[in-house]
DNA sequence: AGCATCCTCCAAATATCCATGGAATATTGT
DNA sequence: ACAATATTCCATGGATATTTGGAGGATGCT
C-alpha cells in the first residue's frame, strides 16, 4: 500500500494545503475585506479604504485571499475588481462568524463593544416580509449606494447612513421604519435605527443583515430600481 | 455616535477577536487534529500520535484550538479528553474543506496525491442505505475501534484496517462490501476497498465519510454493538 | 509616444507563529 | 508522603507573516 515515509508527507501536503484557506481567514484585516466583499465586487482601492489599509497592503491580503481560492478578480480597464469565489465562500464566512460569537465569548464581548448598547428593536427577517407585504413598514438599506445596487431586498429604499440625516424627509412622519446592512458586524443599522429615534421616528432593525438575508435564500432584488 | 478613534480601534479588535477562530483552522496539523476529533473525543497523548506530533506541541496546538472556543476538555483522571465544542464547529470544519476543495487545485491534487488512483467504486449514502435495507450489501467501517465506538452507521461491522487482513474469514466469500471510514480525506476506505478487491472480493466506499454522513443528519449508532 | 492611474511585485524591518526540550502542575495509586 | 502518569507551562531558535515604501507593469487618455 504504499511506503509509509510518502504516505506521511503526502498527508501533510495535503492538510497543509487545506490549511490554506484556513491562513486565509487568519487575519482580522482579511476578514474585514471579505466582509465587505460579501456585499458585492470592489475594486482594490476602495476595499483598502473600507478596512483602512494601505494600497500594498490591501492588495497583499487580497493575494492571499485570492491563492486560496477565496476570491477572483476581474478587470475593468484600469482597475480590478475582485469578488467571492462563490456562495459557498459566503456560507464559510457566515459560518465562521457564527461559530466564532457561539463559542468565543471575547468575540460576543468586541461585537457589543463595537456596536454599542443593545437598545435598539429588532425585526425578524420573516416579520419584515410580514410587514412589506402588508404594507405596514418602510425599509431602508442603509449600506454605501453602491452595495445596494449589488443586491438588496426588494422593495428598500437605499439610503446610505452618512446621507441619512440629510434626506430625512424623503421618509414619511409616521413610517414605521425598518433599517438594514451588512450583517451581524455591521454597525450601520444600529446607528441608522438612533438617528431615526433620536429624531422621534420609529425605527427598528432587521436581525444579521443583507450576508444571512442572502444565505437564507431570501429574495434579492438588483440594480437601482 | 461615539469618537471615531474609538470605533476604528473597536472595529479591529473585533475583527482580531473573530480572526482568532480563523487562525485555529490555519495550520495543517490543527486540521488533522480536528479531523480526528470530528469522531468523537480523545486525549491529548492519542491525538498527538494520531497527527504525528510531539506530546507538547500537540497540547499547543489543543490550546490554541481551545482559546478559539473549537474545542472543549473534560478530565477524566489523570487524562483530559478534548472534543469539538458543538455540532457547528464540525460543520464550519466540513465546509472549510468542501470550499478548499472546489477552489483551490492545489487541495484537489493534494488529495489525490494522497488517496492514491480513483480505482475504486463509489456508493452515495442514499444508495448504501438502499443496500443495507434490501441486505445486499454488508458495510464495515475500517476507522480505529474507538471511533467506531463513538458513532458508526447502524448495522457497520467494525473491522478497522490494520485488522481486515486477518479477519478477512469473517466477511462471507461473496459478500458485497461496503467500506467508509472518517470523511473526504481519509484513507483508510480506499485502501479497505483495495485490499478486498485484491483478494477477489468485491466491495466499494461510500462516498466521503462519516462526517459528512452526521452533517447529513444520518442515523448515528453509538456503543460497541 | 507620453503621461496618469491603478495595481502588483520586491525588499527590509518588525512582529508573530511553530517545534522542541526541560521544568512545573495535577491526579492517581501505593 | 512519595512515585508515576498525563498534561501544561515556559524559554528558545528558526521559520513565516505583516506592513511599508519604492520600483515595475498594464491599461486608458490625449
Amino acid at each position: 500500500m504504499g511506503d509509509p515515509q510518502h504516505k506521511a508527507e503526502r498527508k501533510s501536503a495535503l492538510y497543509d494545503a487545506l490549511a490554506r484557506t484556513g491562513k486565509a481567514l487568519s487575519n482580522g484585516k482579511r476578514l474585514e475585506l471579505l466582509d465587505v466583499l460579501a456585499q458585492g465586487e470592489r475594486s482594490v482601492d476602495a476595499l483598502a479604504q473600507a478596512a483602512g489599509l494601505g494600497l500594498t497592503t490591501a492588495s497583499a491580503h487580497l493575494q492571499t485571499l485570492k491563492q486560496a481560492g477565496l476570491v477572483t478578480t476581474r478587470r475593468d480597464g484600469v482597475r480590478i475588481h475582485y469578488r467571492l469565489a462563490g456562495d459557498d465562500v459566503a456560507a464559510l464566512y457566515g459560518l465562521l462568524l457564527n461559530v466564532a460569537h457561539t463559542h468565543q465569548p471575547d468575540a460576543d464581548h468586541a461585537r457589543t463593544a463595537y456596536l454599542g448598547p443593545d437598545d435598539t428593536d429588532e425585526v425578524t427577517r420573516d416579520e419584515l416580509l410580514d410587514r412589506v407585504k402588508a404594507g405596514t413598514a418602510t425599509v431602508i438599506d442603509v449600506r454605501p449606494a453602491e452595495e445596494y445596487t449589488a443586491g438588496h431586498i426588494p422593495g428598500a429604499l437605499s439610503l446610505p447612513l452618512d446621507q441619512l440625516a440629510a434626506r430625512l424627509a424623503e421618509l414619511p412622519e409616521n413610517a414605521n421604519v425598518v433599517a438594514y446592512c451588512r450583517g451581524t458586524n455591521c454597525v450601520l443599522a444600529h446607528d441608522a435605527v438612533r438617528l431615526l429615534t433620536a429624531h422621534g421616528r420609529r425605527a427598528a432593525r432587521l436581525i444579521d443583515g443583507m450576508l444571512e438575508w442572502r444565505l437564507d435564500h431570501r429574495p434579492v432584488a438588483t440594480g437601482t430600481a
